[in-house]
DNA sequence: AAAGGATGAATTTTT
DNA sequence: TTCATCCTTT
């Protein structure tokens, strides 16, 4: 045994405490920056260490795979990397893996497969042209999410459609028949993930008893962010023994639209007897302005506990202030402070933007580009849901699963082979028909003499095609299939020769899912498994292709000193030296879409929400805070003004400074278009003028005025009435006087 | 059957 | 604005 008193260095009382609590329920209540990690990580290294629990009998699971890593490699830290087996994962991820384990139990073929969100909803798309339903106007996202409530809430199609309500009347029927689809099909969405699992829990005896020997102590991190059926799932695997730790923070609860019940905070000591409470409330990131001013925010809010979070990091810089004109000089302002920050010593990886809406990076993206920026943005469209991974990854999915409908339809004609809409519905008719996959029905048609060559030929050479890569890859890597099927597909072919801009990252970003799958391989190496893994390479792709669904993987191309832009979801549980929060406007944070669905009360508990992601925003911030709004900003290609954020004014004036460029001097050379209206002898002969707006019309200018480097100008439309307008971005024509 | 143009719709956050 | 779908033409 090591030196057990180092798990305990540098810790305080109430670290100290949550760490050595013994074996039974314990609830740790952790503000912001209060080290919540260091302490669960140490408490599993205190309960391997000094309380001899075998590390095999410790599950820790968190929402997202960045935080499992994170975890993962602070405990190797600790203990170093020899005494790998306890087990941090996501709910997901441990789930899926038991699934897999236990496919038979549940009911499902080895090889399910795994809907992400798209996939999710192409599938009901499908299903919904298909069999000609009826959905009076719910759109398939409308139906999707109604689908996935119903399922976290552990309701099954048949106990949702007894429901009376409206929704459950013309949705319950598309439920029902997804559901029988998806068993047909071995298809497993994310909600079904856990549901499925918490089922086998529930119903198989031999499974519990399994799962309750092997596992002892479970650990949940952000446990504010729990689900109804993700404490199901923990009063399944926890509640034979009650060693349940959660850890979380009901201010930094920002999931609710997904079904996340802050109360279980609440609850926690209701569900598990005797629950020992310990509360983290020292902050050790922010200066005392940063978190004064956050804690001010968040006290607004009611529905809460009142906690005293505090800092011995007094005074500090006060938090810097910008009122911009539009989203341009916003966007500006921030990439010349940054600048500045750069020059006087700070390296950009130390800095941060963060918004509300991955909408709000577009103009950062071309702004900082030009100031010559480093950056980089989470999420976005992430790199395996673009288009040409996705279907590289369907002909992977073809080989070890034939009977996978998704993956055939993704790529029976990408590239284009010849199989237009017409050949596809004479397979899919077939399949319906006799009750076989699309794979099946392509094969009974090519064997039928009576269809025409015109159709049978194709899908031979597609069948041959699918075959021959299934037996050319036996004895490949998991990364030579990779490469392999990339060309024989023709994908990579067919990109190359489409030689457009959009096209050409594309081939790019085949290549790089061969390294992606070497790294896939690298990376399980060490892990308990992964031994026949690597010599037969189809056995690795099931996993591989369970890895890149349930984790969105931003995890490579670690450039070395480059600025980080993230919403301010992405942006729980991190830190940065300074923060700039962008967007601080009503509409945006708090988002309009809070505001104006539901009852009084939902609205309120919604916009309590915005105000705590407001709070995770601000206390990012380690040294120094900025925040921005813009009083004009451009979506669908209008212009729309913006009020400043309701949150602004619940921050003491006395730590608000307002910020100011340091040079005005670059304004002029930027790109302003061919219009510019900066004179007043020219503003002055604008009013009375005739102009017409490509969507507004025509209609008559009231006045205008200068404004920073733009103008703006009123105009009553005959159409729509009366609008302001900035002139420099509106292709605005004039007709006459 | 495929490609290219026209028309219409949509933007919150994620495992 | 951009993206997706629909409809036309080849």
């Amino acid at each position: 045994m090591t030196d057990v008193t180092k798990i305990l260095d540098g810790l305080n009382e109430q670290q100290r405490e949550a760490v050595v609590a013994p074996a039974g329920p314990l609830l740790i209540t952790a503000g912001a920056g209060s080290g919540k990690t260091t302490v669960l990580t140490r408490r599993i290294a205190w309960l391997i260490e000094a309380s001899g629990i075998s590390p095999h009998r410790i599950i820790a699971v968190t929402f997202t795979n960045k935080a499992a890593r994170e975890m993962k490699s602070r405990v190797e830290g600790l203990l170093g990397r020899s005494s790998a087996p306890y087990q941090i994962a996501t709910f997901h991820g441990f789930s899926n893996r038991f699934l897999r384990i236990h496919h038979e139990a549940a009911g499902l073929p080895r090889d399910f497969t795994i809907l992400d969100q798209d996939d999710q909803k192409s599938f009901i798309n499908r299903l919904i042209k298909d069999n000609q339903l009826n959905v009076r106007n719910k759109t398939p996202r409308e139906i999707q999410s109604y689908i996935n409530s119903k399922k976290e809430q552990q309701l099954r199609a048949a106990q949702a459609s007894g429901d009376s309500d409206f929704r459950s009347q013309i949705m319950g029927p598309i439920y029902e028949l997804y559901e029988r689809e998806c068993n047909i099909r071995g298809l497993v969405d994310f909600a079904e993930i856990l549901l499925r699992t918490v089922e086998v829990m529930q119903r198989n005896q031999l499974v519990r008893n399994e799962m309750h020997e092997r596992y002892h102590h479970i650990l949940v991190d952000e446990f504010q962010d729990t689900n109804a059926i993700q404490i199901e799932w923990l009063k399944l695997f926890g509640s034979h023994l009650n060693y349940v730790t959660a850890v979380g923070d009901e201010d930094q609860s920002i999931y609710g639209w997904r079904g996340a019940v802050a109360k279980n905070m609440l609850s926690f000591g209701s569900i598990f007897p005797n629950t020992r409470l310990v509360r983290l409330e020292k902050n050790y990131r922010s200066t005392q302005t940063i978190l004064s001013a956050a804690n001010s925010v968040i006290s607004r809010n009611r529905d809460r506990f009142e906690k005293n979070l505090w800092t011995d990091r007094e005074g500090g810089d006060p938090i810097s202030y910008y009122s911009a004109y539009d989203y341009r000089d916003e966007s500006q302002f921030v990439a010349r402070k940054i600048r500045a920050l750069y020059a006087a010593g700070m390296p950009y990886s130390n800095m941060s933007i963060l918004y509300r809406t991955h909408a709000q990076s577009n103009i950062f993206e071309n702004t900082l580009s030009s100031y010559k920026i480093p950056f980089r943005i989470y999420g976005g469209v992430r790199f395996f849901s673009r288009m040409e991974i996705k279907n590289s990854l369907a002909y992977l999915r073809l080989m070890v699963d034939p009977d996978n409908n998704p993956a055939f339809q993704r790529i029976i004609n990408e590239p284009p082979r010849g199989i237009g809409e017409i050949t596809q519905r004479r397979v899919i008719e077939c399949a319906q028909r006799e009750d076989v996959s699309f794979m099946q029905a392509a094969r009974m048609i090519v064997q039928d003499e009576s269809e025409q060559m015109r159709i049978r030929k194709p899908l031979k050479d597609f069948v041959g095609l699918i075959d021959g890569m299934e037996s050319d890859c036996s004895e490949l890597t998991l990364s030579r299939i990779i490469a392999h099927v990339n060309v024989h597909s023709g994908l990579r072919a067919y990109y190359l020769s489409k030689d457009t801009e959009i096209d050409k990252p594309r081939v790019e970003n085949l290549d790089e899912l061969i390294n992606a799958g070497e790294n896939f391989i690298r990376t399980n190496m060490d892990d308990t498994t992964s031994n026949e893994v690597v010599s037969d390479g189809r056995e690795a792709i099931t996993p591989f292709l369970d890895s890149v669904t349930l984790d969105a993987g931003d995890t490579f191309d670690e450039a070395p000193d480059t600025l980080s832009l993230m919403t301010l979801h992405q942006a729980k549980g991190l830190e940065f030296p300074v923060v700039f929060l962008v967007g601080m406007d009503e509409k945006l944070l708090p988002h309009a879409n809070s505001m104006t669905f539901g009852t009084p009360s939902q609205i309120n508990s919604q916009i309590e929400e915005e105000r705590r992601l407001c709070y995770v925003g601000m206390t990012r911030a380690q040294d120094q805070l900025y925040l921005t709004r813009a009083s004009f900003r451009l979506s669908f290609g209008v212009l729309n003004s913006y009020r400043p954020s309701r949150f602004l004014n619940e921050i003491p004036i006395e730590y608000l400074q307002k910020a100011i460029f340091e040079s005005d001097i670059e304004q002029s050379s930027s790109d302003t278009p061919a219009l510019t209206f900066g004179s007043e002898e020219e503003l002055e002969n604008l009013p009375g003028k005739l102009v017409r707006h490509n969507k507004f019309g025509e209609g008559t200018v009231i006045d205008a005025k200068a404004e920073h480097s733009c103008t703006i100008i009123r105009i009553n439309f005959e159409d729509v009435g009366e609008k302001q307008i900035v002139m420099e971005h509106a292709s605005l024509e004039f007709v006459g006087n």
